[in-house]
RNA sequence: GGCCCGGUAGUUCAGUCGGUUAGAACGCUAGCCUGUCACGCUAGAGGUCGAGGGUUCGAGCCCCUUCCGGGUCGCCA
C-alpha cells in the first residue's frame, strides 16, 4: 500500500475516491459490530469505519487496535450521513469506509494523552517529547517555525542578501556571555567555544565583500535559562555594507513587515514606530516596553524636592528622582495586603519600598502622604491626573532603582488588571542607546551592546569627557516587551576602534590577543557596515502567541540546561577525558 | 548562589484537626453494544504519597535534609 493523502487534506470534493491513508490511532470507539477509529497524521485527523456486516475479518483486526498504533488504511472516502456530521472536526463531513488494514506497528499506551492542550506535566512531556511532539499545538508551533525559517531565506534573498556558514568550533571571546567551551584533542590544553553569535565574521565577511549576508544559526551562551532564553537558541542574522542605521533598519522592517502579513494577516504601520532609548525609560521604565497599555511612569522629583518626607527629598538630593505610576481604578480594587504584595515587586528590583496614595470617596488614605503639605499633595494629584479609586504607587531611589521597578511594576499591574490586549502586537524600534555602561564591580566602562558598535558620530568628542553621555548606532526590535531583535553599525575605522578599547580598558595588547584577526582585517579596506540579529525562537514564540520559548523548540533543556528525555549533559569515559587531556577536579559517582 | 510555587494511581487532581483499609475523574484490561465522535453499560487491575531522616502510640499531613520540575533575582557584550 502506498499514501496517497494525508488525512486533514482530504474534502467533500473528494468524495467517492479510494484512499490510502497511514497514521496513529488517535482513538477507538468500539461499539461491537462497529468500530470507529480516527486516525491522526500532522494535517489532522480522519475517522474511519470497520464495519463487521460487510467485513467480519477486517472487523476483528480493526479490534485489536490501541491507541497510537500506526495503521495503513485503504478504503473508500464517503460523506457521512447529515445525523452522523461532526461540526467540531475539519474532516467531520466526511470518512472513511475501511477495505483494509494494516497495523504497521503497535504502541504502548502512551505516559500521556497525546491531544491539543495536554495537561500533563511538562517535565514528563519533555522526557518523552518525541510524544508530545505529536500533540496539534506543537506540531503547528514547528510549522510555524519553519514558515518563519523560509520567509526569512526568502525575503532575504530577493534583497540581495546570501546565506553563508560560519564555525560552531571558534575562538573564545571577552565580555558578554559564558562561553560554552569544546577542547581540541590536538592541542592539548587548548580549547575552542561555541560562538555566541557569529559577530565577528559576519563583519569578517562585509570586508571580504560579500555585501549583504544573512544566515539562520545556533549561537551559544552558557548563562541561566528563562521563560524566553536557552543556552542554544536560533538566530537570523545579518550583515549589510555601504549602509547607514536608516538602510538597516528599513530592509529589516520589510522583513517583519512581510512575516506579520503572511503569518497572520496583520499589517504593520509604515514606518514602524520609534522610541528613543531616554523616551522608552523615562515612560515605561524599560528600554524593552510593552507598549499594549498605559500606565506610564511620571516624574514627580520637583513636587517633592523640598518635602518633609526624607525618602522622597533625599532621593532627589542625592541625584536620583521619585517616580509614579497611577493604578487607574486600582486604589478601588487592591486591598491593603495587595498593595503591599506590589511593594515586594519592587522590593526585587532593589528599590526599598513603594509609597502610596489610595484616592478614597472622602479624601486621601496612603503610606507618606502626612509628611506632605497639603499644596504637595495636590500637586501630585493634579500631575498625576488622579482621579476617585485611583491607586498613586511611587518609587524613590537612583535613577536605574526607580525605572528598573516602576518598569516590572508596570507589567504585573498591567497583568493584574488586565489591561493586557493579548491578541494585539506592539512592533516597535528603541534606538539610540548608550554606547557605554558603567561596570561598578570592575569599576570601568563596558560596552551595552558589544565592543565593534559604533558611536553616534556627533557624540564621538564625549568619548573620553563624558563617556555616559555617548550614544551608539544601535537599535533594537522590541515585540510585546520581547526583545526579539537588535544590531548596529559598527566601527570601520582602526583608529575609532582602538580608541574605544582604550575607553573600555583594554590595552592594545589585549585587544590583539583577542580580536587580532579582526582589527588586521580593519587594515585591508573595510567598508561602513552594520547588521541586525532576530531571536527566531522569541519571535517564532510571539508568532504562536505563547509565553514559553520550550514551546517552539522541537527540543528544548530544563532550567538547568539538562535535556530530560538523552539526560545530557552526561559523565563521559575516562578513556574520553584521556584523549583530550583532562583531568576532573571532582569527579562525582558515576 | 538567593527568593517563591509545585511533586499523592499511567495522567490530572482531592485528601478536613495528625487517627480505621489513601479517594475521584480520565486512561488501562475484560465482557456487552450497528452511527460513535468526551460513545454507553458492567466488572476489574492499578499507590515507594519524589527520596532520606526525625517528632509521635500513630505521619500523605508536622520538622530537618535532599532530589526533581516551574517562575524569578543575580547572570544574559
Amino acid at each position: 500500500m502506498k499514501r496517497t493523502h494525508r488525512c486533514a487534506e482530504l474534502t467533500v470534493k473528494d468524495a467517492g475516491k479510494e484512499v490510502v491513508l497511514m497514521g496513529w490511532v488517535q482513538k477507538r470507539r468500539d461499539l461491537g459490530a462497529l468500530i470507529f477509529v480516527t486516525l491522526r497524521d500532522r494535517s489532522g485527523i480522519m475517522q474511519v469505519v470497520f464495519n463487521s456486516e460487510t467485513d467480519p475479518a477486517l472487523h476483528e483486526k480493526a479490534s485489536q487496535v490501541r491507541s497510537e498504533y500506526v495503521l495503513a488504511v485503504r478504503g473508500t472516502l464517503a460523506l457521512r450521513s447529515p445525523e452522523a456530521v461532526n461540526k467540531n472536526m475539519p474532516t467531520g463531513e466526511l470518512e472513511v469506509i475501511a477495505k483494509e488494514l494494516r497495523i504497521l506497528n503497535k504502541s504502548e499506551v502512551p505516559p500521556f494523552h497525546i491531544e491539543e492542550d495536554s495537561g500533563a506535566n511538562e517535565a514528563l512531556r519533555l522526557k518523552f517529547r518525541y510524544l508530545d511532539l505529536r500533540r496539534p499545538d506543537l506540531q503547528r508551533n514547528l510549522i510555524l517555525r519553519h514558515r518563519v525559517a523560509k520567509i526569512a531565506r526568502d525575503y532575504y534573498d530577493e534583497n540581495g542578501f546570501l546565506e553563508i556558514e560560519t564555525p560552531v568550533l571558534t575562538k573564545s571571546t571577552p565580555e558578554g556571555a559564558r562561553d560554552y567551551l569544546v577542547p581540541s584533542r590536538v592541542h592539548p590544553g587548548k580549547f575552542y567555544a561555541l560562538p555566541q553569535s557569529p559577530q565577528l565574521f559576519k563583519q569578517l565577511l562585509m570586508v571580504s565583500g560579500y555585501d549583504r549576508y544573512m544566515q539562520i544559526t545556533k549561537c551559544f551562551r552558557d548563562e541561566d535559562l528563562r521563560a524566553d532564553r536557552q543556552p542554544e537558541f536560533t538566530q537570523i542574522d545579518l550583515e549589510m555594507s555601504f549602509v547607514d542605521r536608516e538602510d538597516v533598519m528599513e530592509v529589516n522592517e520589510g522583513f517583519i513587515r512581510r512575516l506579520f502579513k503572511e503569518i497572520h494577516n496583520i499589517d504593520l504601520p509604515t514606518p514602524i514606530p520609534r522610541l528613543t532609548y531616554n523616551e522608552a525609560m523615562t515612560r515605561f521604565g524599560s528600554d524593552k516596553p510593552d507598549t499594549r497599555f498605559g500606565l506610564e511612569l511620571v516624574n514627580v522629583s520637583d513636587i517633592v524636592e523640598e518635602s518633609g518626607f526624607k525618602v522622597f527629598s533625599d532621593a532627589v538630593k542625592n541625584g536620583g528622582s521619585v517616580r509614579a505610576i497611577n493604578a487607574k481604578g486600582a486604589g478601588a480594587k487592591f486591598s491593603r495586603k495587595e498593595i503591599d504584595a506590589l511593594g515586594e515587586v519592587v522590593k526585587t528590583y532593589k528599590a526599598k519600598g513603594l509609597a502610596w496614595i489610595v484616592v478614597e470617596e472622602n479624601g486621601l488614605k496612603s503610606s507618606f502622604a502626612k509628611f506632605l503639605t497639603e499644596d504637595e499633595i495636590n500637586a501630585l494629584l493634579k500631575r498625576l491626573e488622579a482621579e476617585k479609586g485611583d491607586l498613586l504607587l511611587f518609587v524613590a531611589d537612583k535613577d536605574e532603582v526607580v525605572f528598573d521597578a516602576l518598569g516590572h511594576l508596570r507589567l504585573e499591574l498591567g497583568e493584574k488588571l488586565n489591561l493586557i490586549d493579548h491578541d494585539r502586537y506592539d512592533v516597535l524600534w528603541v534606538t539610540d542607546f548608550p554606547l557605554l555602561e558603567r561596570d561598578e564591580e570592575e569599576n570601568r566602562w563596558v560596552a551595552k551592546h558589544h565592543p565593534f558598535t559604533s558611536p553616534m558620530d556627533e557624540d564621538i568628542e564625549y568619548l573620553d569627557t563624558d563617556p555616559a553621555r555617548v550614544r551608539a548606532k544601535a537599535y533594537d526590535l522590541i515585540i510585546n516587551g520581547y526583545e526579539v531583535g537588535g544590531g548596529s553599525i559598527r566601527i570601520h575605522s582602526r583608529e575609532l576602534q582602538n580608541k574605544l578599547f582604550n575607553v573600555i580598558g583594554f590595552t592594545d595588547e589585549q585587544a590583539k590577543e583577542r580580536f587580532g584577526f579582526l582589527l588586521e582585517a580593519f587594515n585591508y579596506g573595510t567598508p561602513p557596515h552594520g547588521g541586525l540579529a532576530f531571536g527566531l525562537d522569541r519571535l517564532v514564540m510571539l508568532l504562536a502567541k505563547t509565553d514559553n520559548i520550550r514551546d517552539v523548540i522541537a527540543f528544548p533543556k530544563v532550567q538547568n540546561a539538562s535535556d530530560l528525555m538523552t539526560n545530557a549533559p552526561d559523565y563521559v569515559e575516562d578513556k574520553q577525558l584521556e584523549e583530550l587531556s583532562i583531568k576532573l577536579v571532582t569527579k562525582s559517582e558515576q
